[in-house]
RNA sequence: CGGGGUGUGGCGUAGUUGGUAACGCACGUGCUUUGGGAGCACGAGACCGCGGGUUCGAGUCCCGCCGCCCCGACCA
């Protein structure tokens, strides 16, 4: 490809509103536009490497058995309506009437369209196990979009979905595509780590997210400093010590004036956080009021809490008058006296003794609360999140926590969604029975800013071989109207392109600067820099740049047009 | 949806007490130049986000709206 014709440039400036370096890059080098919020076009170099990251990710899907196939973006929405979600999804899904005033949706997944695919297509239970995926846009109307390719409101997905007679089926292709996950991140140039993540109201045997470390990431990872314990927060298991027991002492009530925090309360009494109880306040989806009990150097985990009670329709955090109908005082809230609430009590709460709480009147606390005498809890779970030193649950190092940028994510769907639409088989037992489905997906924009954030300099891209748009930027300097300097350089892009597309390489025919030339291919990031002018050919022929490690080497031309139209692509 | 910011040629920015828009890069033409973002000359390119208002006069002041970015809320 010559650079002359390629649809793309290059910003000599940083743009403005770019602050993640895969963003920066993708839009400097050329490889993506922005059309609105959350919404990217994708420049021929762009859409090219995008593609590598699919055909990476379809030869991996299609070794453990899966089946390609397409399915639509527009949905009828009496389908969502069948599953529930069109009822239970906010406004993230896009609802819209067609001419006949149909409800309609925009995709944002496909476990539907498959439930609905598999009742019409499957009978018998010799027609499962079966895995089928596509490549499709996802539209899902995001609150908020950010870092670039990172987090946007439309995007291609990879989604596969296992279709299984039982759940040991399930488990079975469960492992399957978290082994192809592993293999697609690690061809993909990405040190993706599995982390157990929630699973919701599903149960199943778990769901697992596959994360890539990046201080912009939007979950937190409590990772072990020695063995290979991964974890989103949000269901972080870690060791919490109790502290030495004590003999109950009577409650007393001290005068507390304005401390309305843990922070405050611990200075006003000159006493440890891990001295006092939190209360925080809450109100589940299904109309239920909940306090959650948590000590003060401890914060709430929604994600446990609201698996500890089964709150279906999630959380939100309680108005100032539902709290005081209830009995209890913000800031100086604790359950006792407290009346028409479900109070949550955290483990290690009913194993501190004597504990500084709320008094439920303003300006006081309790000193010597004690779980079980003071007030009863309904129930006791862990509804902690994990902290950075804290136990390992395996071998008890401390945990470290970082943030990460969930890059794939495999799921146990059990039989929801096939229940749901009535999708079953009919075994061998001659009875009917729901097909037992999986989730499985990777965000294609998503992973390649993830390889750009994990493979650039302070000059620009550093594509792996394996996503790299093309295999070799071809420069010609130093007079590039050389006649001999321009005859090798178009005998090696001819020769490249004549070797079939897979090993087209990108060539800078433009009459630019050598500086200019050299500073783009840093920029655009290709593993291979072929640099031809009349001194590399005076030394014996092209220098070669290896893009990554800077490299330097001189070929001869026939060993570099063996290279590129050979299996040097790594593209076949 | 809250909080903060921002909107001026393709990109990055300047624009003072209100007087019809400037600079760098990029772009076009010509000549020179060619191993690290070249030089000279000429040139093109902006309804200053949109609407209303104040004013003799608005990029600038006032009101409303919209877009975009960041933080938070949210996230099958």
């Amino acid at each position: 490809m010559r650079l002359s014709h390629l649809f793309f440039t290059t910003l000599r400036d940083d743009p403005a509103e770019a602050e993640m370096p895969s963003h920066r890059l993708l839009l400097r080098a050329g490889y993506v536009r922005q059309l609105g919020s959350g919404i990217y076009s994708l420049l021929p170099l762009g859409f090219r490497a995008t593609k590598r990251v699919e055909q990476v990710i379809r030869e991996e899907i299609d070794r453990i058995g899966g089946q390609e196939m397409e399915m639509p973006v527009v949905h009828p929405a009496d389908l969502w309506k069948e599953s529930g979600r069109w009822f239970r999804i906010g406004p993230e899904l896009v609802r819209f009437e067609d001419r006949a005033e149909r409800d309609m949706v925009l995709a944002m997944t496909h476990e539907e369209v498959v439930a609905d695919l598999l009742r019409d297509v499957v009978r018998s239970y010799r027609q499962l196990p079966m895995i089928v995926y596509h490549f499709q846009t996802k539209f899902r109307d995001e609150p908020r979009s950010r870092g670039g390719l990172i987090r946007v409101r439309e995007f291609v997905m990879k989604d596969s979905y296992s279709c299984d007679r039982d759940f040991a089926g399930l488990d079975v292709a469960y492992e399957k595509h978290y082994e192809a996950y592993s293999r697609i991140f690690a061809r993909l140039g990405l040190n993706a780590i599995a982390v157990g993540s929630d699973v919701g109201m599903m149960g199943g045997t778990g769901a697992h997210e596959f994360m890539v470390v990046n201080p912009a990431g939007e979950d937190t990872l409590v990772l072990c400093e020695r063995c290979d314990y991964a974890a989103n927060q949000q269901i972080a298991v870690v060791a919490k010590p109790a502290p030495a027991a004590e003999a109950p002492l009577p409650v007393e009530e001290v005068e507390t004036p304005g401390a309305t925090t843990i922070d405050a309360l611990a200075a006003f009494l000159g006493i440890p956080r891990e001295r006092t109880a939190k209360a925080a306040f809450f109100v589940t989806g299904d109309g239920r009021f909940v306090v959650a009990i948590v000590r003060g150097d401890h914060e709430v985990n929604e994600t446990k809490l609201v698996n500890a009670i089964s709150a279906t329709g999630g959380l939100r955090p309680a108005q100032l008058e539902e709290i005081r109908a209830r009995g209890m005082e913000p800031g100086y809230g604790s359950p006792i006296g407290a009346r028409g609430a479900v109070v949550v009590v955290d483990d290690l709460v009913t194993r501190s003794p004597n504990l500084v709480a709320g008094a439920n009147r303003p300006g006081w606390h309790l000193r010597n609360v004690n779980v079980g005498r003071d007030f009863e809890p309904d129930v006791v779970a862990d509804i902690t999140n994990a902290r950075e030193g804290d136990p390992c649950p395996n071998d008890g190092s401390p945990v470290i926590l970082r943030n990460g940028i969930e890059v794939g994510n495999i799921f146990k769907l059990g039989t929801d969604y096939t229940s749901a639409l009535g999708a079953t088989y009919l075994g061998e037992d001659g009875e009917r029975h729901p097909i037992v489905m999986g989730s499985y997906g990777i965000g294609l924009g998503r992973a390649l800013a993830c390889v750009v954030e994990e493979h650039h300099d302070d000059k620009g891209i550093c594509w792996p071989r394996e996503v790299a748009p093309y295999q070799a930027h071809l420069v010609t300097l130093g007079g590039s109207r050389d006649p001999m300097v321009v005859e090798v350089a178009e005998q090696l892009h001819d020769a490249a392109r004549a070797a079939g597309p897979a090993h087209e390489i990108l060539y800078d025919d433009r009459d630019e600067s050598p500086g200019v030339k050299l500073t783009d291919a840093e920029l655009l990031g290709m593993p291979t820099i072929l640099t031809v002018s009349p001194r590399s050919l005076a030394a014996g022929g092209v220098e070669v740049t290896d893009r990554a490690t800077g490299a330097r080497s001189i070929r001869s031309v026939e060993e570099i047009e063996t290279e590129l139209t050979g299996s040097i692509g790594a593209q076949d």
